[in-house]
DNA sequence: CATTTCACCTGGTGGC
DNA sequence: TGCCACCAGGTGAAAT
C-alpha cells in the first residue's frame, strides 16, 4: 500500500489536468477487467481530474474539460464522469514517460496525453488489473474494506471479533481492511509483538490496539520513505523506495532478530511467506 | 456462511 | 553452461 500511495501521488502531481488523447492496449486478456475496446473509447478525450489511492487500487478520476482554450486560463475542475481503476498486482508499474522513450517489455497500456507525455502500465506477471467505470452506469469506486490509515482503534478491534483464522490472514483479508499487504502484515505483527498464527478472535483488546498503532505507524513511515523496493518496484518516475532498509522480519529468515538476536523464522501461512521472531512475538 | 488452498504469470536465484 | 525447484509487493474462484 505505501508503494501504491507513492505511485498515486506521483501520477497525480504530474498528470492532473492533462487530457488523454489516444490509448493503446496489449492483446493479453488478463489485465483487463473491462474489455480493452470499452476502456479505450471511454478514456479517449477525458481529462484527468485527479489520481488517488483507495486500498491497493489507484483511482484516476476523469471528466470532460468544459473550458475550451483561451478564456479561463486555469484548469476548470470539470465534472467527474468516469474512473479508470488500476491494480498493480505484484509487479505492476505506472510510469510517466516521454513518447520516444524505449517501451519496456510487458507494457500493457500506453495512454498518450495532450501534454505530449505518456502514462504506461507495465506488468510482467500480469496479476494487475485495469478497470473502467462510467459513472452514469457504474457506482464510484470505494474499495472492498476499511482504510487502515484512518480506521479508529475501536473499529479496528471490532473487525476481528469472533474470527477463527490467524491474525495475519485476517490482516491480509481485503474485505476487512483494504491495503495491508504481506510486508506490512509481517512488520506490524513484529512491532506489536504478536505471533502471526494467533487466532484473530482470541486476541486481547489491548493487543489489537497495539497492532492498530503499529500498523498505522509503519504504513505512515513507509509512505514517507516512498515504499519498499524489494525487486522491481519503482514509482511513477522510475525511482525506488527505501522502506526495505527498515524491515525487521520480512525476508530476514535466519538472520538475527534486531531486538533479541534470535534467528528470524519463516513459515507458510495463508499461502504466503511469513516471517517472525519466535521470542519477541507471542 | 467462513476459511483454506490453489491457479494465474514471468523472472530471478541457488543447488546440482 | 544448463536444468530444475522454489520463491516473489496479490487476488478471486473452487474446495472444504
Amino acid at each position: 500500500m505505501p508503494e501504491v500511495e507513492t505511485i498515486a501521488r506521483g501520477v497525480h502531481e504530474r498528470l492532473r489536468g492533462d487530457r488523454i488523447v489516444e490509448v493503446w492496449f496489449s492483446s493479453y486478456s488478463q489485465p483487463f477487467k473491462t474489455p480493452p475496446a470499452q476502456q479505450a473509447s471511454g478514456l479517449e478525450g477525458k481529462t484527468i481530474l485527479g489520481v488517488r489511492r483507495v486500498g491497493k487500487h489507484i483511482v484516476c478520476d476523469l471528466g470532460e474539460l468544459e473550458s475550451d482554450g483561451a478564456g479561463n486560463g486555469s484548469r476548470s475542475d470539470g465534472m467527474l464522469t468516469a474512473q479508470w481503476i488500476v491494480h498493480l498486482g505484484m509487479t505492476g508499474q505506472l510510469l510517466v514517460t516521454t513518447p520516444d522513450g524505449p517501451v519496456a517489455p510487458h507494457t500493457h497500456a500506453r495512454l498518450t496525453l495532450a501534454s505530449g507525455r505518456e502514462l504506461r502500465f507495465v506488468d510482467p506477471r500480469r496479476f494487475g488489473r485495469l478497470e473502467f467505470r462510467e459513472l452514469k452506469r457504474d457506482k464510484s469506486f470505494t474499495g472492498p474494506g476499511s482504510e487502515p490509515l484512518t480506521i479508529s482503534p475501536e473499529a479496528f478491534a471490532d473487525l476481528f471479533r469472533g474470527r477463527r483464522l490467524a491474525i495475519k490472514a485476517a490482516l491480509l483479508n481485503q474485505t476487512l481492511l483494504h491495503g495491508v499487504g504481506n510486508i506490512y502484515a509481517d512488520e506490524s505483527l513484529f512491532r506489536a509483538g504478536i505471533r502471526p498464527r494467533r487466532m484473530a478472535g482470541r486476541l486481547k483488546r489491548a493487543e489489537l490496539f497495539r497492532l492498530h498503532s503499529a500498523l498505522q505507524e509503519i504504513l505512515n513511515y513507509a509512505i514517507e520513505l516512498g515504499g519498499s523496493s524489494v525487486s522491481d518496484y519503482v514509482d511513477a518516475d522510475g525511482q525506488r523506495g527505501f522502506f526495505q532498509l527498515e524491515h525487521r522480519v520480512y525476508m530476514r529468515t535466519g538472520q538475527p532478530c534486531l531486538v533479541c538476536a534470535t534467528p528470524i523464522r519463516r513459515i507458510l501461512l495463508a499461502g504466503r511467506g511469513t516471517h517472525f521472531c519466535p521470542v519477541c512475538q507471542r
